[in-house]
DNA sequence: TTTAATGCAAAAGATTTGCAACATG
DNA sequence: CATGTTGCAAATCTTTTGCATTAAA
């Protein structure tokens, strides 16, 4: 589930505009570990993206990922979820939409709907404080685990 | 936002009915740490539960608390909310419900609606696999943050 | 009594930190 | 050139595991 070039570009010019306003420093390591989250669907924990990205910049290390990507989720510039055992998971997909995650393996599945954006924010929840995203999860058994659930 | 005794007793009695169905026994520190998730209305992470348990068993330990909160999550008698950074929280309520996360503190908020517990799956998801819940999050400042932040 | 569960201590895994060297603006 | 950023190594924090002892059924 990888995402456009268009879309790639576009994010990059986010990223990178969002750093130079706030007077945070362009540097390769922090363009090449965010083009990392942003190009892919998945949904990486940070080791993964400090693979990947260890092939581009062989001498990175797994503390400048880690400072990078919380820096990033500060900003708003990436978000995490919090969906398995112990490990954080990054997603540079900002724009509105919702998940699905299989109970059992843990794969995410993005979509979209304007219904659930616009969901209205009952009482009760403004009593909280104020609402800045809603996010709707589904959870259940993904068709390749319920597959496999057969099979046995 | 403490339960009632009423709903406490009644979520015991489920713990110990769904234990001894499935053959597993119920220890005199299995029960505590069941009625520590069971009575709170915050969603306690691992170590906040072994602390509260220790008052009361002083002997009990740290691995014994995750073990046993484990082995509730996977028998559905509670759920886990991944909400900060590497840590895991607990949360005894498993009728639905959905919550409001402050995106500061991590202060997490419940709330009921009907209408969101029947929200239509959409046909993106049923493709992705099979639904068992839905989970509406909202995420924003808490109110004593944003006074927090006035203050400043 | 039998088997599962506990506590301990140690390991493993994930994430963070201090600091000297280095790169960006 | 000044300051913020990196890489390294070590520290810290959270969670898991092996094993002898203990307790539930």
């Amino acid at each position: 589930m990888d995402i456009t070039r268009e879309e790639l570009q576009s994010r990059m010019e986010r990223f990178e505009e969002a750093l130079r306003s706030s007077g945070i420093k362009l540097t390769h390591q922090r363009i090449e570990i965010f083009r990392e989250v942003a190009k892919t669907g998945d949904h990486p924990d940070a080791e993964k993206i400090y693979k990947r990205v260890k092939k581009r910049i062989p001498t990175i290390s797994l503390d400048t990922v880690y400072r990078t990507l919380w820096m990033l989720n500060d900003m708003g510039l990436i978000t995490t979820l919090g969906l398995q055992r112990g490990r954080v998971r990054f997603d540079a997909n900002v724009s509105p939409h919702h998940h699905f995650v299989c109970a059992r393996c843990g794969r995410v599945g993005d979509f979209y709907s304007q219904d659930f954006d616009d969901l209205e924010v009952p009482e009760a929840v403004r009593s909280m404080g104020d609402v800045a995203t809603i996010h709707v999860q589904f959870r259940g058994l993904c068709s390749r685990c319920s597959e496999n659930n057969r099979r046995k």
